[in-house]
RNA sequence: GGCUCGGUGGCAGAGUGGUCAUGCAGCGGACUGCAACUCCGUGUACGCCGGUUCGAUUCCGACCCGAGCCUCCA
């Protein structure tokens, strides 16, 4: 089948056919740079990682763009705690976020526009905006007039008088309506801020995703992603934004994926269940945590557990052991994607559990094939690899690899392997069976064949 | 309270109006000196109650339970 992606605003899976044939612009909205990342924060990444493999096989140009928030609030406050400037953290912040996403093999974006070298084009978003009649001084704030826009609202099927019935928040009095939100705040002296028509000051968080599409990507982009949280009021504003500003389409499918719980609950700091990536990177390969991220479709909530890491890491190492015993194949073979029913799985809306499991399929078929069919079944399970970001390492490597902490050397396994078959050939089990258990409880598995014997780590 | 989205076998997690998801774990067997790997076999799963239907886990309605969002705010 053809790619069909599911859109929040009609709420159906829809053909996906980009305006311009062949080229496609995709937008995610990416992190405020003020702490790390924690895993919650990894799923959009590796779930639109993976839509941009898989949209760079069938389209000639595809633009994603990822952009970096380092002006927020939460940032001054950072900053005034460590008593550090905000650059410092802003950039230290944007390093780490960096490393960690690479380390889950998440492809850098094609662009990463940072909001503070954007504050032109935030401006003149803002100008257009009240020049149209969608926006208004107040106090020193430039705010967007919600009912200047007749069908604000929408992606998040809610009304204005929905909103109005479930407010419990306090309205600011420099506000026509509780719903208008701010475009332009005023900065206080210490804090960074930027000359502009309505004094010195910085921009609010909607507004710098709609002024970077508009200045990277152009009017109208096709795939605009994120977070389930973002439906409201983020995105919803950001389309204010923008059709009022620019009219016409905005953004053509929109995108969003859901939650994951930790061990059942959700991760916040109240719980103290919060887990960054680089803390499940000291006990996990980023490819595990990438496999388990992926193996929940993306609209589904994850039970992200350490049952669910155990599981991802198993079942990698048992999709590596079978790539493993295929050797020394020429790997440009091509493989006819659009048979493939993992690539039909992940057209479809991104079933990345149905593509695992047709993944699994493969593995199956191989371990039972002849000799002569193997590397075909090996070069379709490495694309299918591919797509997903995973299994692309050198199988042997990956099985007797593993994080920090395995002590034993492979020098010295291999050394107890060949003892274990002196003993073995002379027919001392005992001795034989003593060595494998005492690998066995640093960690280390063997495995006898005919052509000798192989170890991984467990 | 409003809006949105969910409840699938021990666990994770797809999907479908009427034979099969898949993985992990378990059990039995083959293979093995013993194992591991692999293979074969193995589980009356679809929150509850009604309705539509020849037939519903799948469609409709009520109910119960859970989650997210409710405007820059932690």
């Amino acid at each position: 089948m053809t790619l069909h992606l599911f859109n929040t605003m009609t709420g159906r899976k829809e053909l996906f056919q980009p305006l311009v044939p062949d080229k496609v612009t995709m937008y995610v909205c990416g992190p405020t740079v003020y702490n790390l990342a924690h895993i919650g924060n990894a799923r959009p990444v590796v779930v639109f990682d993976t839509l941009f493999r898989l949209l760079q096989t069938q389209f000639d140009s595809v633009i994603y763009a990822r952009n970096i928030t380092d002006v927020d609030d939460k940032i001054i406050a950072a900053a005034r705690e460590s008593g550090r400037t905000i650059e410092s953290v802003t950039a230290e912040f944007t390093d780490k976020y960096r490393e960690d996403m690479a380390e889950l093999n998440a492809l850098p974006p094609t662009l990463e526009p940072e909001a503070t070298h954007n504050i032109g084009a935030m401006i003149e978003l803002t100008r257009t905006l009240i020049e149209k009649g969608h926006a208004y001084e107040s106090e020193g704030h430039v705010l967007f007039s919600v009912e200047s826009m007749p069908d604000y609202g929408k992606l998040s099927r809610r009304s204005l008088e929905d909103m109005l019935a479930g407010a419990r928040v306090e309205v600011a009095d420099y506000k026509r309506h509780p719903g208008d939100f701010v475009l332009w705040k005023p900065a206080a002296e210490e804090d960074p801020g930027w000359e502009s028509p309505w004094g010195r000051g910085r921009p609010g968080w909607h507004l710098e995703c709609s002024a970077m599409i508009h200045a990277h990507l152009g009017e109208t982009i096709d795939i605009h992603g994120g977070g389930r949280d973002l439906i409201f009021p983020h995105h919803e504003n950001e389309i204010a934004q923008s059709r009022c500003a620019h009219g016409g389409d905005y953004v053509r499918y929109w995108m969003h994926n859901a939650y994951l719980d930790i061990d059942g609950e959700k991760m916040s700091k109240s719980l103290g269940n919060v887990r960054t990536v680089r803390d499940l990177l000291g006990m996990y390969r980023g490819e595990v945590l990438r496999f388990a991220l992926l193996s929940a479709h993306y609209r589904s909530p994850l039970n992200f557990s350490a049952e669910l890491l155990k599981q991802a890491e198993s079942t990698l190492g048992s999709l590596y052991g079978t790539l493993r015993d295929v050797q020394d194949i020429e790997l440009d073979l091509e493989v006819p994607l659009a048979e493939e029913p993992f690539y039909q799985a992940l057209n479809d809306d991104l079933n990345t559990p149905v593509a695992i499991a047709e993944l699994h399929a493969l593995a199956r078929q191989l371990h039972k094939a002849g000799e002569g069919e193997k590397p075909a079944l090996k070069a379709r399970m490495l694309a299918a690899g591919n797509l997903l970001g995973i299994l692309e390492q050198d199988p042997e490597a990956w099985l007797q690899g593993g994080v920090a902490g395995d002590v034993i050397a492979p020098e010295t396994i291999e050394a107890l392997i060949a003892e274990r078959q002196e003993a073995k050939l002379a027919k001392d089990y005992a001795r034989a069976d003593e060595i494998r258990q005492s690998l066995l409880a640093q960690g280390v598995v063997l495995e006898d064949s005919r052509e000798g014997t192989r170890w991984r780590r467990e």
